[in-house]
DNA sequence: GTCTATAAACAGATAGAC
DNA sequence: GTCTATCTGTTTATAGAC
């Protein structure tokens, strides 16, 4: 296997995609460096040679998930911006879509998709990188979109808090996934759940967008 | 002070209290059973002596909780069953002020919500009674109310998807508090934003009941 | 019931051979 | 770059005095 950028990096990406499912699932403080380099198949020195201890680890995990994030939603952030409230609202509905699927469906980025809740729920250094890299500027979009779409003002309290409640929703399915599949009678979050989630979520912001144009 | 309940269970009490905010703010493998004791001003041996242990001491504050959410929502459990539906519309929007009030505000219970939030997001025994005791009947009860609102089936797919997602904007503004207070440019969830909010998702909830109903 | 002292296991970090 | 061996501190749990 050739390495056409430069570095050698295979143990070093083991590390951080072990560590990635590790602080994920146990959490940061539950795992053990042992355990991280186990599941690498690399020694337990070498977390301290690559990222000089835990902690590094950890911030370079950050910075790897916000990557892949920003990597996702790119094409969303690039689409055209609408000039009519039927192309703003066609465009919220896109995006929601591909909202659920990434963070609901997310087969492949399960991982860090676990990683960033468990993130979130302590404030520090870690929660104000993610806030301004990913969370800031599509939240400011979406509430420029919702203004295009109803008329109300982008930065009114009321379209910036309808904004969170909207995402809120669909973050809320990731975490509490094991409790609300239960009570659905499903075994997970396959492509047909997903597909009933995102009708279901789509009229209910179809709802509000109606409710709220004037 | 007398206690009246036949036992003597001051420093058992503190000790769940104090484990409660540790184990709400810094997590359960990050808490030591020395912090505990320091916090309420009992030994570190008083653990082992009342609950065996630092697992003990979880599963006592598991069911803590559950008790004292089920003592805080009883009142809202027993209203009167709705016959029309705006008695039912009425009625939730009640619901959702309470909820958004003691979920969102929690000034006094905000030990363990934070708790609950993180025991939340591992699967196992501990979501399996949370579920069964809190959830369960809950949602059940609140899809009927959507049911007599709007016309539809209760245990209908989408209306069990609309309740769920109807909780998780709540929890969600609750969990991401301290993102979400930053881009408001508030400095808290109180008593004023917390009206902001609830009239916000009261909006919303009508939205969604107006568009859904028959 | 409450405390001190300590045991036994485990954590993260590091030195140095190869 | 990768490994073994080890250092130092901290963890939970427990034995036993009072």
């Amino acid at each position: 296997m050739t390495d056409t950028s430069g570095t050698t990096s295979s143990t070093r990406d083991m590390l951080i995609d072990a560590a990635l499912y590790l602080f994920g699932t146990k959490g940061f403080d539950a795992t053990s460096t042992r355990a991280i380099a186990d599941r690498a198949g690399a020694n337990v020195a070498s977390i301290a040679y690559y990222f000089g201890g835990k902690a590094g680890l950890r911030q370079v995990c950050i910075e790897t998930v916000a990557s892949r994030i920003k990597d996702v939603l790119a094409p969303f952030d690039r689409a055209p911006w609408p000039e009519t409230p039927e192309a703003a609202r066609a465009q919220m509905h896109a995006t929601l879509q591909a909202f659920v699927e990434f963070i609901v469906g997310a087969p492949a980025a399960s991982n860090f998709m676990d990683f960033i809740l468990r993130e979130l729920s302590e404030p520090g250094v870690v929660v104000n990188y993610l806030y301004n890299q990913i969370v800031l500027p599509r939240h400011a979009r979406y509430c420029a979109l919702w203004s295009i779409a109803t008329g109300q003002p982008a930065e009114s309290e009321d379209v910036k808090l309808t904004v969170f409640a909207l995402i809120g929703q669909v973050i809320y399915f990731r975490l509490a996934g094991p409790v609300i599949t239960q009570r659905m009678g499903w075994s997970a979050f396959g492509p047909k759940q997903i597909k009933t989630l995102t009708r279901v979520l789509s009229q209910s912001l179809d709802a509000s967008i109606s409710r709220n144009h004037t």
